[in-house]
DNA sequence: CCTGGATGGG
């Protein structure tokens, strides 16, 4: 109430209403306005419904003159002025429905003459005014007038009026009616007629209207009727100048007596199409007295959603024989019907169309409605959502209806399906919602339309030639149904099961489909997958729902996209070639520091940087102790004989012996050829270098100088001694072989000479050399 | 011969 006192203030100094969209229409509904919002003035379509305007003045629309739709329903309307809808001379669509309107003034409608579609319903007026109200609506298409206070109706009332579409009167409080009242009517497609009380308390008054209109329109609907006596028997007959087909009851009570008089009254009045829909039904079927009684005119029959209290007395029917059997299409539906006896399904002799869904049929009481001889033009019948259970049972029931060709027995629960018999006819089977699991045997072979949805199906193989159409959405199919079993199939529906690619090898073997759905399932989108759907597929048929319902479930960084959205990484794409690629980028630098370790002696450099630390691990004073030889003799193998003819003999055989070292003769078999050296060099007081070209090039010489390098350094003791056995230029001598060039240039070497006397003086030198510390030194 | 439905997350 607050909000509503606060708005009628905002709302009377000119409240504006901005909500517009680029097609004019302005959305105002619901805004809490009490009067017409000042809005865009060229708006074509103004909704200003369930707000709390009391008036309409006449300056409020002057300027929407461009104004095709108005909606005002649903506000407190009690006045308008006479001129308020002058300049809406385009106006189409008025509805001024529920509003508290005393007064309709013709005045209103003077210059709407493009004016289709008016909604006066629900006010507060108790006549139409004193004025021809709708002479000058001379588009009117659809009229709604009426309401719980309407009581009497005039002879001029609808003057101007002749055609419509739809005609409607609420009128369910008339207390009055002028005769000829509709007499402008020509041609009113439906009228539709709330006229409970004239139908209640005065029949005859009701008759008058109806046969009032019956000339001029072709479908009367009655509502809000309920549980007519029939005191007058001449209730719903018609005139012989009705252009009436067709009868409709809507939201009525009605009795076992209504329907007699109905069907008595009623047959002989030509019409040719029955419906009764949301209706409740107190009776049991007692029309006995209609037994004998024919109308060849009813043709289509509707019973549609009504409540039947007592559906399970009700009483076999075999007496409406003559009524229906010229009936082509009956829709018998929502209604416990629970049974429909064989004598009556044979009276269905011409019915070709027969709806029975939302019913209690069971597969035992299909075996008593269909019988020899019922329902025996029917081609098209739906047992949807009944109770039916067994196709192996009603299967062979059903297929004795010889024409039957398009079958819907969806949302049953059909279990049992290893065995059917089917009508060679049969073109159409519905048979989704069923639980089914397996299907293959249930199928009938020639069947053009099939439609398996919302079942539990996970395998389709079965072969069918003739199949055009294939529904099996909704269920838990991995792969697309084998496709050269069904080489016929244009249309495919597929969606929502749990495929997980599709490829162009399983779609090409479908080779007239056309149209595809196959969205909401899971789909790996691999980059085969993506290409093949979004380069080719999209553009090689129709696919629906495309593409807001494919939608990737793998691989996980591209889960919930979008299929159309989704690209893949170059290296996602191409595993084989970025492993390749990945491999190789490890592997080159493997490779290169492998080559630049053979090329720059890596290895050897390693082994010395270990030697040199194990060697300075060890304790100093253990190697004092453990002088052996008086020299280590390093040569190379191509200098042996040498070492062994010359050097050994000359050096063994001096008094006191010198004790060598030689690799060959003193290494300890089984150790690491390193380890033999270390040790044999630390047993060594002196290591002595036989330098030739082929020493340079054996590497275990190399690291014997290396070594005995290290102890020049380490301990200062003096140990090389260089015997040159050839001239080496330094220029030969390797660059990483820097020490032994450095010792050649820090230490004078013994070079061996070529002639005898000379050789003398050498051998002379080398034992000085060898033997001179040991005397400074004092030891053994 | 339109009048229909189910749907998952790891």
């Amino acid at each position: 109430m607050l909000g509503r006192g606060c708005c009628r203030l905002w709302g009377e100094s000119n409240y504006t209403c901005q909500r517009c969209d680029s097609s004019n229409f302005c959305n105002c509904s619901s805004m809490n306005l009490v009067t017409i919002p000042r809005v865009l003035e060229k708006v074509s379509r103004l909704n200003l419904s369930y707000n709390f305007i009391t008036h309409i003045k006449e300056t409020d629309l002057t300027k929407h003159i461009k104004l095709k739709v108005l909606m005002l329903q649903s506000n407190e309307i009690q006045s308008i002025d006479d001129q308020a809808f002058k300049s809406n001379v385009v106006l189409e669509y008025l509805d001024l429905s529920n509003n508290s309107l005393i007064q309709l003034s013709p005045a209103w409608f003077l210059h709407l003459s493009k004016l289709q579609h008016l909604d006066l319903s629900g006010n507060k007026y108790r006549n139409l005014g004193p004025g021809r109200l709708f002479s000058h609506l001379e588009s009117l298409r659809w009229l709604k007038v009426g309401n719980a206070f309407l009581s009497n109706l005039k002879k001029d009332d609808f003057e101007g009026i002749s055609h419509l579409d739809d005609f409607i009167l609420l009128g369910n409080k008339l207390e009055s009616y002028e005769d000829r009242s509709f007499s402008s009517f020509q041609n009113v497609s439906h009228a539709t007629m709330n006229l409970h009380d004239p139908f209640q308390k005065n029949q005859t008054l009701a008759q008058r209207i109806i046969w009032d209109l019956a000339p001029a329109t072709t479908h009367v609907e009655l509502r809000d009727l309920e549980y007519l006596s029939s005191s007058d028997t001449q209730l719903f007959s018609l005139p012989n100048n009705s252009s009436v087909k067709k009868y409709t009851f809507r939201n009525s009570s009605l009795s076992d007596s209504t329907i007699y008089v109905l069907l008595k009254n009623g047959r002989n009045s030509g019409i040719s199409e029955l419906v009764a829909e949301n209706c409740a039904f107190s009776g049991r079927g007692e029309w006995h007295k209609v037994k004998n009684m024919t109308c060849e005119s009813l043709i289509s029959l509707t019973i549609r959603h009504i409540s039947i209290k007592q559906f399970y007395l009700f009483f076999d029917l075999s007496f409406l024989h003559g009524l229906i059997s010229h009936v082509r299409t009956a829709r018998l539906t929502n209604l416990n019907l629970f049974m429909m006896p064989c004598g009556v399904s044979k009276s269905f002799q011409r019915l070709e169309y027969l709806d029975l869904r939302e019913n209690l049929l069971t597969d035992l009481m299909m075996k008593e409605m269909v019988c020899e001889n019922s329902w025996s033009s029917l081609t098209y019948l739906i047992l949807r959502k009944n109770k039916l259970h067994s196709l192996k049972k009603i299967s062979p029931i059903l297929s004795n209806i010889t024409h039957l060709m398009h079958l819907d027995l969806s949302q049953n629960t059909l279990s049992d399906v290893d065995f059917c018999v089917w009508s060679k006819t049969l073109q159409f089977l519905n048979l989704s919602g069923s639980q089914l699991s397996t299907i293959s045997q249930c199928i009938p072979p020639n069947i053009e339309v099939l439609d398996l949805s919302n079942n539990n199906i996970r395998t389709f193989t079965t072969h069918l030639p003739s199949l055009r159409e294939l529904n099996v959405s909704n269920n838990k199919l991995m792969y697309l149904p084998g496709g050269g079993y069904l080489p016929n199939v244009k249309i495919l529906m597929i969606s929502g099961n749990n495929l997980i690619s599709m490829s162009s090898d399983e779609i090409t073997t479908f080779d007239k489909l056309t149209t595809l759905d196959a969205g909401k399932n899971h789909y790996i989108c691999s980059c085969e997958f993506l290409t093949y759907i979004n380069k080719y597929l999209t553009h090689s048929i129709q696919l629906l729902n495309w593409p807001e319902n494919y939608i990737c479930d793998s691989p996980l960084v591209v889960k919930r996209m979008i299929v159309k959205n989704t690209k893949r990484s170059f290296f996602d794409c191409h595993t084989t070639l970025s492993v390749t690629l990945s491999c190789v980028a490890l592997c080159l630098p493997i490779a290169i520091v492998g080559l630049l370790c053979y090329k720059y002696h890596g290895i050897w450099y390693i082994q010395m940087t270990w030697a040199w630390l194990q060697a300075k691990r060890k304790p100093k004073k253990v190697r004092n102790n453990n002088i052996f030889y008086d020299a280590f003799v390093s040569y190379s193998e191509m200098d042996s004989e040498w070492v062994e003819n010359f050097l050994l003999r000359e050096l063994e055989n001096t008094h006191p012996p010198l004790i060598l070292c030689l690799h060959k003769r003193d290494f300890i078999p089984g150790k690491w050829i390193i380890d033999n050296i270390i040790e044999s060099i630390e047993k060594s007081r002196k290591t002595l270098f036989v330098l030739s070209q082929h020493f340079v090039q054996s590497e275990w010489c190399k690291y014997e100088l290396d070594y005995s390098h290290f102890r020049l350094f380490d301990e200062n003791n003096d140990t090389a001694i260089l015997v040159l056995l050839e001239p080496i230029p330094k220029e030969t001598i390797p660059q990483r072989f820097c020490k032994l060039r450095k010792l050649m240039n820090t230490k004078t070497y013994l070079e061996w000479p070529e002639d005898e006397v000379e050789q003398q003086i050498f051998w002379f030198n080398l034992k000085v050399a060898l033997k001179g510390e040991e005397n400074i030194r004092g030891h053994q």
